[in-house]
DNA sequence: AGCGATGGTAAGTAAGCACTTACTTCGGAC
DNA sequence: GTCCGAAGTAAGTGCTTACTTACCATCGCT
């Protein structure tokens, strides 16, 4: 049918068959790729969609990339250079780690994944697709940066426990709740509830408040002054479990 | 707790190419089906590869089930009708909830939930192709049954709060942000960390310790007595992403 | 023994898949 | 202007896919 728009800011590649530079053409495709890649998956996409996709014969798919596979390890590469790793909120979450700056270093940390997320859906979907696949190379790219920021975020915290500020609680345990409330709230966005109908905030006000939940907890602190004496409940809780 | 126990236990249907009553080979398949599906999503799995696995011929399973998308349909149906909704765990939660154990509540939903993706792991995987192939299925096994828990949780955290006891954040940002960690938590160990090299813990220990920081905050009480007083810090943290 | 209902299969079919081959068109350097 | 290399294609190839057809085998029943 109609050449879609699909390649965003290529003015005159649009409607006309017109002829593309190599690198050019290698690009759109990829772009195409990932598009279709992120919203059927690896086994669910057809290079045959990718090529009219791009408004030319299946076999221009192939002159650029010598297997499906190659396309779908050159995207995630791609991706990975480009978005993996921290880059700007690198710096502002360096500063923040500093100044001990508690607050802004997870709320930085947060709001920056939210809004990555937000602005670029696909890679997300790429990523879970390709966990659940089990492509190896997700599962490098997964290894690389989440460790990267795993160990970021809990020498950060076993510092801050050094001073006395944290609760001697497992860092790793503290930067995982920290990250699962962060990741599945975008996820909920981005896959189950996209109407948002379950919960509708904007970014700024989500790494908000899952910060302070995370330093704070929910409890008012007038109900549980004896937050170190919590062992009583806690019996409670597994007595309950017992019963089972 | 599933009716699919009685095939897990029936000895002979696996080499020998025996007869099999109907219902039984339909139950065999189904289940032969749900472990395939899981671990290669709908697109990746050939019903040959499902047909040889339960050891008969490929018309066989389009004699139980019309079509794939039937077989598929019928997965997620058993599924959720064995799975979802709390059952056993629910009267626990009931209780704790009639108790206002906030503890036993956060904990015991943490504990059972984590639970149940250990021993299943299969429904996670099955749940999450289903909603990155946006079967509608999916959407709706995910619409009645974390509704269910999202109200139950968000109004037992109203209640709550009207009794002063927790701080008052929209509660479903609070169940959101619990039930965040815990599904990620269990994702991280059946999907991207299965060896748990970044974090290996129980249970018992994950539920408890994830219940603690939401309920207490990391911050230790001494650094921070001023818990609602930390405008400050917070405007910092906004300055400090105004700066990009 | 006979026979119908049911469990089961071998061998298809048509469409779809990743990937190839042999060929045509075009732009620009000389 | 011509000519070479790169961009591009039509039409395959052989294999796999979901699904079908026509037929066999075995059990239970009278």
């Amino acid at each position: 049918m109609s050449k879609e728009q699909n390649i965003d800011n290529d003015p005159q590649a649009l409607v006309t068959g017109a002829r593309m530079a190599g690198e050019d053409r290698r690009l759109q495709i990829l772009r195409i790729a990932v598009k279709l890649f992120s919203q059927r998956g690896f086994r669910g996409t057809t290079t045959k969609e990718i090529a009219v996709a791009a408004g030319v014969s299946e076999a221009m798919v192939f002159r650029h990339f010598a297997t499906k596979v190659e396309l779908y390890a050159a995207i995630l590469d791609h991706k990975a250079c480009a978005d993996g790793g921290l880059k700007d909120p690198g710096q502002l979450i360096a500063d923040a780690v500093n100044r001990k700056d508690d607050r802004a270093v997870f709320e930085t940390l947060a709001f920056e994944a939210l809004q990555h997320h937000d602005v670029d859906p696909e890679f997300q979907r790429l990523l879970l697709y390709s966990a659940l696949e089990e492509h190896e190379l997700a599962q490098m790219f997964w290894e690389s940066t989440v460790f990267q920021i795993y160990e970021l975020l809990s020498s950060y915290v076993s510092e801050r426990q050094r001073d006395g500020a944290f609760r001697e609680v497992n860092p790793y345990v503290i930067v995982r709740g920290f990250i699962g409330m962060i990741i599945h709230h975008s996820l909920n966005n981005n896959l189950w509830d996209k109407p948002r109908s379950l919960l509708n905030i904007s970014n700024e006000v989500a790494a908000r408040e899952f910060t302070s939940i995370l330093l704070n907890g929910i409890v008012t602190s007038e109900a549980s002054p004896e937050s170190g004496s919590r062992k009583n409940t806690r019996s409670q809780a597994q007595a309950t479990r017992k019963t089972k």
